[in-house]
DNA sequence: CTGAAAGCGCTAACAC
DNA sequence: GTGTTAGCGCTTTCAG
């Protein structure tokens, strides 16, 4: 491995003047700085990162906290947060927490030794509480999470309108009775979606029934156990059904078909986040699309603005709108040809 | 930040000592260890990674390149490989590759920069020639890639006998024209799939003809395109399609039910990689499963191996078996429930 | 058992 | 414009 002394050497110059030409510093000679050029050629020269790191205080890498990569949503927002790193001459790193908060800390960890310049946060498994201490080390953002007491940077979508437009939308299409499912965390974003929801419900004067409530539902298997469930009550039955998930809403509706149920005649249903599926599904979900590539900007761009001004606390709130995709799974073939929603 | 020589300094020993005491060398006594401890405890410190990295030579962390983390197959290998590595207390960094030779490359310069101790590689966009001069800078671990001349470890699925298996399956279903799709690369692993697919052809005394052959074919999107061209012809039609992806055969058989087709009477359709949605389409999808886990682990092992021996040469191969699963797509309900498979 | 000291590869004062 | 030098925080001989 050629080092920056090597190449100091046969280029016959001095470790600074390599230095300058490696960080584009000014004030080098065009001479010698094509002298260095051809050293490093010639050497195959790399500047070691981590005396890099060590010297500078910094690594130019960026962990990204999420609970699995297979969810897409997540996902989704990986490969723009990445794209957006790599512009400003960043690493991601991605840790999966797999909803774990022990995992959480470790992960966090990478900023008290110094591995990463800062975490985002897109889902919050520990008390606030415990995450704040790690900001005397780095920046934290987070992204798609939302903490009342944080003072840190928050990029969010709108999830309290989501529960809201897409209940109202299940209302108009004349449901009185309708069924509410989330994922198993009692998170903030939850909390929102749900009064959203409930919101929509008070405004038409619909009372909720605790039996419609489903809190426990993420995978595609939890919608067929869902639906099940629902199927099994002979009558009392929720004539529609807001998911928080399109897989789980995808499950729904392929165990629906292999009933014989009719999609949306004998149950509505609505997913939640446009994945790839709910266009595959037959019929085609109707869901809320996130703005998640805004939002992976705005992430990353407030990142770096801590990262450079070293300034780790300080609130700051940037709320995105969604939008209601209206598919088949709630609205008749025959009304979305006739009236272009 | 505190560093070793502020808990020597509180603990009153010297930095040999605390390091000995974090590093778990024998010969510290045991007054002083808890000493040791304590300061540490009471400073809140936590050894900086980059003088670890520098000092040792080596970073503890391990990069997987794949080409996009949406691909549920290789978010499936991810979540084995991230376990596997926090068993051997290393850490995975993800790099998406975009299916593009240049970001390989990049990711690549992990190795050479010393930032990474070894690079699994799922999917080698850049000529083998081109890669194995990385070699020099640690050890390559080719993972679901297969490359003939390489001169490293190499795990991957047999491909020609899922190609064989599932075409065999098709014939066997009674179809004699059998369409042949797979994704834009023509990588080894299709090659090799191709092969055992034409095999089972030959075996039967089947020709292939070309127009039939679809090799652009990665999204659910490319699966909608491919069943619209075979509706559209007049004629001539396959009664059978293989595909390398369960995202296509998911696109076709959405489509085709949209248009009124029965699959698998009007047109039978394998998938591969038995993801989540083989089971939400209606029909269900027969499909390939590959033993992700067990090749995630495989890979694990042997680059731990290479980096504790610091032997980065040798070739090594590890072949795993497949098993193809049929569910609907491909054989009627009737035949599923008359004769179990 | 413990400590002094050298040095991993790099950058940035500071001097010239 | 260029070079000398002092560390960044850690581990590891080597000497006691």
């Amino acid at each position: 491995m050629a080092t920056i002394e090597d190449v100091a050497r046969r280029a016959g110059l001095s470790r600074t003047t390599v230095s300058r030409v490696i960080n584009e510093h000014p004030y080098v000679s065009i001479a010698k700085k094509k002298k260095v050029m051809e050293a490093m050629e010639e050497l195959g020269y790399v500047p070691n990162s981590a005396a890099r790191s060590l010297r500078n205080q910094r690594t130019g890498v960026i962990a990204v906290l999420i609970p699995r990569v297979m969810n897409p949503f997540f996902s989704q927002l990986i490969e723009t947060l990445e794209h957006a790193a790599s512009e400003s001459f960043h690493q991601l790193i991605i840790c999966q927490t797999q909803y774990s908060a022990k995992k959480e800390l470790m992960y966090l960890n990478l900023l008290k030794t110094r591995q990463v310049d800062g975490v985002i946060l897109t889902s919050a498994e520990n008390d606030w509480s415990v995450i704040e201490e790690y900001l005397d080390y780095g920046p934290i953002v987070l992204c798609n999470e939302f903490e009342e007491r944080a003072n840190v940077p928050m990029i969010f979508m709108n999830q309290k309108e989501a529960g809201y437009k897409a209940t109202k939308h299940l209302i108009e299409m004349g449901h009185r009775k309708i069924a509410y499912c989330c994922g198993r965390y009692r998170s903030n974003v939850a909390n929102a979606r749900e009064e959203g929801f409930k919101k929509a419900l008070a405004e038409a004067g619909i009372a909720f029934d605790e039996i419609d409530a489903f809190r426990e539902a993420i995978t595609s298997e939890d919608g067929i156990d869902i639906f099940n469930g629902i199927r099994s009550r002979g009558s009392n039955r929720p004539t529609a059904i807001f998911t928080g998930s399109d897989e789980v809403a995808a499950g729904i509706i392929s165990e629906a078909a292999r009933c014989n149920w009719n999609i949306p005649r004998d149950l509505a249903v609505t997913g939640f986040d446009n994945q790839v599926i709910t266009e595959l599904m037959n019929p085609r979900i109707t869901t809320v699309e996130q703005p998640v590539c805004e939002m992976a900007l705005k992430t990353m761009e407030v990142m770096m603005e801590r990262i450079r001004l070293r300034q780790f606390t300080g609130r700051e709130m940037h709320k995105f709108s969604m939008k209601l995709i209206i598919r088949e799974s709630t609205k008749m073939q025959a009304e979305l040809a006739r009236i272009p929603y």
